[in-house]
RNA sequence: GCCGGCGUGGCGCAAUUGGCAGCGCAUCCGACUUGUAAUCGGAAGGUUCGGGGUUCGAGUCCCCGCGCCGGCUCCA
């Protein structure tokens, strides 16, 4: 047989081997059990793969990123052949790995239930047990076709092959650009157990599949679209050991535990009383002291960089969303109307029609009416105008979820009218401010997106967006911040960049919005006189720090696990007496406290000290000031911490000072 | 909006096949006065989300509504 060469790559460099012809990829990598598929040049291959002279060889790795998503795609597959096994009329749809799992749709005439998910994935031990082979076999379109008749979705997707735009998302995975393949999965005495249209690669047997979990069922529409059939899809997580599996489910836990719905009802911040509807919070004291310290910071930040403070009303006349466009565009997004002063005679004839009113939605159509007021000189540019609007919005049911996606809301809006010469520097100057004042909350991982032209829905000239595209790109370049691009992401009116924050644990979340308009201006026939006497159209930048101030206090609350940092936190001090007798001495340094504008309480409930401060613990009180005999006799106090840090017999003077100073600098604890 | 799950004192949970609605925390009262995460005793607290139905009997089964949770779709 004659000899080729193949370099196999590894971390410690590139080393040529000879191989005689029909040797497979595996048998580079036999003495290391944790490769699992091979990279051959760019592509990833079976380690089945039979290797070609030239060759470049890389073995990849379970524990890789590309090898989890190879192990749970090959999960995917066995939960797939492990439905089809218990529920025969099942149809295939999509099954790929995604971000920490998998999923996989399935057409069955019942949804699954729960018991349902237990039998699956007990049967999917029985599959990995066997220790069933992934063969994959090249097929023709027509090959195909004949083979899966009886999976529609299957053929659907051949039909769609390489047409990435069309396909769903994760499709491509079940079906290359290229030629088809077909994965059967052998027994071990090389029978069919089940197979699959798919582009692989996959494990090389079902036993390397080391830990997995079904995690829940959802509904999930084909290929994305809710004119689709709804297919019912099963999520699950596959690790490349248990001990991954199991740092996962605690990582969900540890998320679970910052939950802000329950944070808000355990620290006792936020409430959503079924009779308000859907989607509508209250906020209770603690929840209100938060919730104003933010605001007020906010405020005076904005104060400082010049802009104007506005108000307008909660609910207008139709005509003004006419205007503004929301009633043609988006009126699903808005409270249906509210009919008054209509008067209908006795016979039931109209004798005044009346009007609509409707909640407002956003504040902008109210802003450009603050600046249509009166005549605007450029002198008056930029014009800021700042509210926090208060908007509703009939989001649909399903998508509601505690403080991050509400119905009635608290926008820190703002809309920013200049000129085109000022728009550049106005937009670096705005991210700046932004950036700056969202690291003050505590957020300082970031990175941006910048959401581009949608070429299906937008109004205004290519050139005018192009230019402002380039504008936001320069300018989100300078931030040095990590731009991503959102091509065809952008409103119909004009492009934006959105600040996304990473919080503690890594999630991220979308925060601020700058948003160029070319469309309000238009139809508010925006003008001011320039300086050589002529009309101009003013340039509109919508902007929301926060997003909405309640969503904002929910991200902040996950971020924080509920322990703020002193300058928010509800309660700032709880002070402890050891025994009663020590109760005076604390309300003394608590007036202290007070009069230098410190949230403080003194626990006097006649609960042991321990508790009081398992109580002052549990309610995440960044300051517990402990006094007992030997700090009065010193005319001190005693810190502790949320971390359980002690710190005792501080001088009542420097402990007044060092409060203070914690929350002037607004800095954590 | 769609699919599935769920709804029991303020909070977290229990209640066998349809058979006396219970526990812990919190609350209130009393005793105790203790140096860094739960002192002891007692009391009070319920239209089992709302409405309708089946049944001798419904927290439990059925229907409608409201709300919540997990997804999908949406997110100006």
């Amino acid at each position: 047989m004659p000899d080729q060469h193949v370099v196999v790559v590894s971390a410690a460099g590139s080393a040529e081997h000879t191989v005689t012809s029909g040797t497979k990829a595996w048998e580079l990598f036999a003495d290391e059990p944790e490769v699992i598929a091979a990279r051959v040049g760019d592509e990833l291959r079976d380690l089945s793969y039979q290797l070609e002279d030239g060759d470049r060889v890389e073995g990849v790795t379970i524990d890789s990123s590309d090898g989890r998503a190879i192990l749970r795609h090959s999960t995917a597959h066995v939960m797939a052949q492990a439905v089809q096994e218990l529920f025969p009329k099942a149809k295939l749809g999509i099954g790929p790995p995604i971000e920490e799992g998998f999923y996989y749709d399935f057409d069955v005439p019942e949804p699954f239930k729960p018991e349902d998910v237990e039998r699956i994935e007990s049967r999917m031990r029985k599959i990995i047990k066997e220790g069933q082979r992934f063969s994959r076999r090249q097929v023709s379109d027509a090959e195909a076709r004949d083979e899966l008749t009886a999976e529609p979705y299957k053929l659907e997707l051949i039909g769609l092959k390489g047409d990435a735009g069309k396909s769903a998302e994760g499709a491509n995975v079940e079906v290359g650009a290229g030629a088809l393949s077909i994965y059967d999965n052998l027994r071990r005495d090389g029978s069919l157990a089940w197979k699959d249209l798919c582009r692989g690669p996959h494990l090389p047997t079902t036993k390397r599949i080391p830990a997995f979990t079904l995690m829940r069922t959802a509904a999930a529409y084909w290929r994305g679209s809710e004119k689709n059939q709804q297919l019912q899809r099963i999520y699950g997580t596959a690790w490349e050991s248990k001990e991954a599996l199991d740092a996962y489910l605690h990582r969900l836990e540890e998320a679970a535990r910052r939950d802000h719905r329950r944070l808000g009802a355990e620290l006792d911040l936020f409430s959503f009383p079924d009779e308000l509807g859907s989607g509508l919070a209250v906020f209770h004291p603690k929840g209100g002291v938060l919730r104003k310290e933010m605001e007020d910071y906010a405020r005076r930040r904005h104060e400082e960089s010049g802009y104007d403070f506005v108000y307008s009303p909660h609910i207008t006349k139709a005509g003004l969303f006419e205007t503004s466009g929301h009633l043609q565009w988006y009126a699903d997004g808005m409270y249906p109307p509210m009919h008054v002063d209509a008067v209908v005679d006795d016979e039931g004839a109209v004798v005044k029609p009346g009007q609509d009113y409707y909640l407002k939605p956003m504040n902008c159509p109210m802003h450009c009416l603050i600046y249509r007021s009166h005549g605007r000189s450029y002198r008056d540019l930029p014009m800021r105008l700042f509210e926090f609007g208060s908007v509703y919005r009939y989001e649909k049911s399903g998508t509601l979820h505690g403080l991050v996606r509400v119905r009635g809301m608290t926008q820190d809006d703002a809309h920013i009218y200049c000129s085109r010469e000022q728009l550049h520097d106005e937009l670096g100057e705005l991210l700046t401010f932004v950036l700056d004042l969202l690291r003050d909350y505590g957020l300082d991982d970031f990175y941006l997106e910048l959401s581009t032209k949608d070429p299906d829905k937008h109004i205004g000239s290519d050139e005018v967006w192009e230019q402002a595209t380039q504008m936001l790109a320069e300018v989100a370049s300078a931030s040095g911040l990590e731009l991503l691009p959102d091509p065809g992401g952008a409103a119909f009116y004009g492009p934006k960049i959105s600040v996304q924050a990473r919080d503690a644990i890594g999630r991220t979340w979308q925060m601020s919005t700058i948003q160029l308009d070319f469309n309000l201006p238009e139809r508010f026939d925006l003008e001011y006189t320039a300086s050589d006497g002529s009309r101009q159209r003013p340039v509109m930048i919508h902007r929301a720090l926060f997003g909405a101030i309640e969503r904002f206090v929910g991200v902040l609350t996950e971020h924080y696990a509920g322990a703020f940092p002193p300058w928010l936190a509800p309660v700032q001090v709880i002070a402890i007496p050891v025994a009663e007798r020590h109760v005076s001495y604390l309300h003394t340094l608590a007036a202290r406290l007070r009069a230098e504008g410190i949230r403080v309480e003194v626990d006097e409930s006649d609960d042991r000290m321990q508790k009081k401060i398992r109580t002052a613990q549990t309610q995440k009180v960044p300051f517990m000031l402990i006094a007992g005999d030997r700090d009065v006799a010193e005319d001190a106090v005693s810190f502790r911490y949320r971390s359980g840090v002690q710190d005792n017999s501080v001088p009542v003077d420097d402990a007044v000072e060092r409060v203070v100073e914690v929350v002037r600098q607004r800095t954590q604890v």
